[in-house]
DNA sequence: GATGAATGAGTTTTCATTCAT
DNA sequence: AATGAATGAAAACTCATTCAT
C-alpha cells in the first residue's frame, strides 16, 4: 500500500483474492478488476502490470509478516522465548493470511525462475531473521551446537507453514492450540519421549 | 507408466521437465512435443489433454514416493527407526526429483480448488503414512502423548520438505548428511540443549 | 500558431518531436504532454483531440512552405529563376524542418483515406505553385512544350524532396551545395552530356 | 512467398490490402485474416507477427521491382538506354503495384527508426542499382560529370516515384506516355529549352 | 497410430478521451 | 484555465485442442 490513493486499497484486496483463489496465471485482470469494482484500465494506471500488482502484493505480506516478528521477538530475552514468540507470530499470520500464505509458497516458494529475485529477497529476508536466532542460541548453549544452523531455519519455517495450512485448508477438527504446543513441543525437545 | 507404449515415455519425461522448469500455466503442449521429440498431436492421442498429462505425472510421482518409503519401512522394526528411515527416503526422493517436488509444492498444494480432489489424495494418502507411524509410536510410548497426530505429521513432512528444497535449489554449501542429520535430531530430540 | 496563447506553442513543439520521431500512431498524447511539460488534460483543452492537433501542425507546416516559396518566387522576374529559387527554397525548407518533412511523406502522402481532405488541399496547394510556374514557363518558351504539366511539377517536386530526405536522414558524405547544383542542372538541363 | 504453403498467398494479397488502405498501425491483424478467409490464428501461425508479415511483404516487393529492373537493363547496351529502360520499369512496377508503393514509401521511407534495417537495405539494394548506371554514365562521358551521383539516383527514384504516385492516387487525365515522356525527357534533357 | 496445419476463444496491455475538481 | 485519475474499447498475441490426411 505505497501511497494513500483510495482507488489502491479495493484493488489489493481484490487481487489477494483472486491470486489466491486461482494462481497467478489462472487469475484475470478482469475479474480483479470487477472484484474491485474499478474499469480494467485502472489497475493498469495505478500498478502498471499483472505482474506488478502480483509483487507488490507479495511484498506487501512478507512485510508484515517480518515487521510481526522483529516485533514480538524484540520483546523476549531469551533465545527460546524468541523462538517460542516466532512459531506463535508466524503460526498466526499463516491463519490471519491463509490466501497469501497459499499465493506465496506455490507460486513463489515454487517458480523461483519466473519471480526470481523477489524469491531470493522473500525467502533469505524472513528466514535470515530465525537463522540468526539459532546462531545465536548456539553460541549461547541454548541450541544444540550439532544442528545445521541454515537447514534447522528452513525446517522449522517449513513445519510451521506447512502444518498451519494443512490445518487452515483442510483438517479443522482440533482445536488452534494443540497446534501451536505440537508445533512447540516438537521444535524443541523432539518427538522422541525422555526415557526415564 | 500405465502401460507399455514406447510413445509415452518420451513424452512423460518431457513433460516432466517443461512443467517443473515452467509451471503448469506456462508450459506448453508445444514445448514439451518438440522436447519429446513427437508431434503435438502425438500427444493429445495418448494422454487426451494437458491437464491429464499433468495429473498422470503427479500420481505417478507420489505413488512412486510412496513406493519408496514403504518398503524402506517395512524393513525396520521399531516406530523410531522407521520413521528415521522415512525422513531419509523423503530426503532422497527430494534431491532425485527436484523438479516434480517443485511441481507438487507449487501446483498441487497451492490450488486445491483446481486440482481438488487430486491433491486431496495425495497429501491424506501420503500424510496418513505419516501419521499411523507417529500414532502406533504414540501408543507403543516411544512419541510423546502430547503431540497432536496431524500436526505433527504435517510439519514432519513440511520440515523435510522445505529444508530440502532451500537446499537443493538455492544453497549448497553444506553437505548432505549436515542435513539429514540435522532433521533427524530436529525430529527426534528438538532443538533444545538438554540441561546437565 | 492560430493565436498567441502561450501555452499552444510549448506543445505545438513537443508534438512536432514526437509526431515525428514515432508517427501519429505510435505518439502518445501522454509523451507530448510529459515532453511539453503540460497536463494531459490541457492539449485536450487546447486542441479538442490528437488528431486535430496533428493536422493543425501539418498545416501550419505547409502554410510556412507555401509562404517562403512564394515570397522568394515574387522576387525573381524570370520563370526559370522562379523555379530556380523555389528548388532552393524546397531543398531550405526540408533541411529546416527534416522531422516535419518526414512526418508529411509519411503520414500526409501515404495513407489519403484517413486525411483525405488535408492531404488533397496539401498537395493541391503546393504542387499548383509549381504547376502554375511550369505552365507560364511552357507559354513563354523558356520551357519544353512537349512536357506534360502536371507531371512534371510533381517530378520536381519528387526529385527534390526525396534527394533531400536521403541526404538528410542518410548520407552526409557531400556538401549540400552538390545537391543544390546537382538538382538544378538535372531540373534544368538533364542528365545528358551535351553533345559537342 | 517463402514457400509453396497455400495458405501464404490469400494472407500475402489481403495483407497488401489491408496495409496500403490503412498503414502499418492502423490495419489490424483481424481485418487481414477476415478478407485472407483464414482464421486470425492462422496468420500468427505462418508469419509469427503482424511486423514479421508486414516486413515479407516488403521484401517481397523489392525483390520484385530490382528483379524487374536488372532484367531490362541487361538487356541493354547503351548506358542512356539502360536508364530509359529504368524508368520505364520502374513506372509500370509503380502502376502495377501501386498499394505495394504507397505502403513503401509512407512507413518504409517515413518512419527509419522503426524499420531501420529493412528500410536500410531496400534504399540501398535498389539505389545502388542507379547509381551505379549514373556513375558508368559518367565515366563513358555520357552522363554529365558535374552531377553528384548519390543525389542523381535519389532524384531519378523520387522523380519517377512521386509523379507516378500523384497521377495514379490522383489525377488520371492524361494518357500514361504522357507522363513516361514527359520522365525521360526531362531527365535527359531537363526541362529548358535548347536555345536555337 | 501419428501428424501438424488450422482454429478461435481468451488474455494482457495500450491509450485517446472524459470529467470532477 | 488547467489538471490528472479513471475509463473501456480495441488490438496483438497465445495456445489447447481438433481433424483431415
Amino acid at each position: 500500500m505505497d501511497r494513500g490513493q483510495q482507488r489502491r486499497l479495493p484493488i489489493f484486496e481484490a487481487a489477494m483474492a483472486v491470486f489466491s483463489e486461482k494462481g497467478f496465471e489462472k487469475a484475470t485482470v478482469d475479474e480483479i478488476a470487477e472484484r474491485a469494482g474499478v474499469a480494467k484500465g485502472t489497475i493498469y494506471y495505478n500498478y502498471g502490470s499483472k505482474r506488478e500488482l502480483f509483487l507488490s502484493l507479495v511484498e506487501e505480506g512478507i512485510k508484515r509478516l517480518e515487521n510481526a516478528v522483529k516485533k514480538e521477538i524484540a520483546r523476549r530475552k531469551s533465545i527460546p522465548a524468541k523462538l517460542e514468540s516466532l512459531i506463535t507470530v508466524q503460526l498466526r499470520f499463516f491463519d490471519d493470511y491463509k490466501n497469501y500464505c497459499k499465493v506465496l509458497l506455490s507460486e513463489v516458494w515454487g517458480q523461483e525462475t519466473r519471480w526470481e529475485e523477489t524469491a531470493r529477497r522473500i525467502r533469505s529476508g524472513y528466514l535470515s531473521i530465525i537463522r540468526e536466532l539459532i546462531d545465536d542460541g548456539r553460541k549461547e548453549g541454548v541450541i544444540k551446537k550439532e544442528l545445521e544452523t541454515a537447514t534447522a531455519a528452513s525446517a522449522l519455517f517449513g513445519m510451521v507453514g506447512i502444518a498451519a495450512l494443512d490445518w487452515f485448508l483442510f483438517e479443522k477438527e482440533y482445536p488452534y492450540d494443540d497446534i501451536l504446543n505440537t508445533l512447540k513441543t516438537l521444535f524443541f525437545t523432539g518427538a522422541n519421549c525422555v526415557k526415564t
